[in-house]
DNA sequence: AATACATTATCAAATAATATATATTATTTG
DNA sequence: CAAATAATATATATTATTTGATAATGTATT
């Protein structure tokens, strides 16, 4: 599947670096609110994970950090939407795989 | 696209178990020869990814008892393969993702 | 200036990573 | 069968990183 080892540990090392970014509850929990690739304020973000506002802006640090979600103000607002397509292919297969089947149906 | 914010959280968590062992690159690079479904020993992975024994046995380790791998033996020899088809999608999408475009094409 | 919203700084506790040493299990050989 | 070897696993020690909580600070609007 992958031919040369240099490259595979580059790879390697590109990908995980990104996964190190989604492999944490509350920064998952942020980027599935922003999966559908539109954007929302950070106080959209605070009622929708319940995070504490700290917290929320701390892990919202790390992934603009990591290029994987970019800022725009307006006004005393800011808004985040995810920049990376990447880990946007990522959460789509995260979803299919932890959350399609627990979905609630009623 | 995630409505019960428990839910949310509990599917989080449990997503970032698993993208928390997958997000360092030796166990990743061990993955990726895992990821076509077939089973590898470990002298083989060892080769093929030229790490240090305790290292490789170590993450191995890891996986093991996350679940993403199973083992079997034959003898003096370990073989491994991926035992978690949740894993093995987000596996396809990482190569996707992070190997596709950079493939050697000659 | 006051208010609301957002970010940064600080720091102890918990976790993870890396390297080295040692142990286990199974086969082979004398 | 006992000793040697091979393949893999675990333990330990050290260092580095991450987490989680709180306090302090910054920025824009009214």
């Amino acid at each position: 599947m992958q031919p040369d080892p240099a490259l595979l540990r580059t790879n390697a090392c590109a990908a995980s670096q990104m996964l190190k970014a989604l492999s944490h509850p509350d920064r998952l929990m942020l980027l599935c609110q922003l999966a559908d690739g539109k954007e929302r304020s950070v106080s959209e973000l605070e009622t929708l994970t319940a995070l504490y506002q700290p917290s929320l802006s701390q892990q919202l640090g790390v992934l603009r950090r990591e290029g994987l979600i970019a800022p725009r103000r307006e006004g005393k607002q800011m808004f985040y939407r995810v920049a990376d397509t990447r880990a946007l292919a990522i959460l789509h297969t995260l979803y299919q795989q932890f959350c399609a089947e627990t979905e609630t149906t009623p």
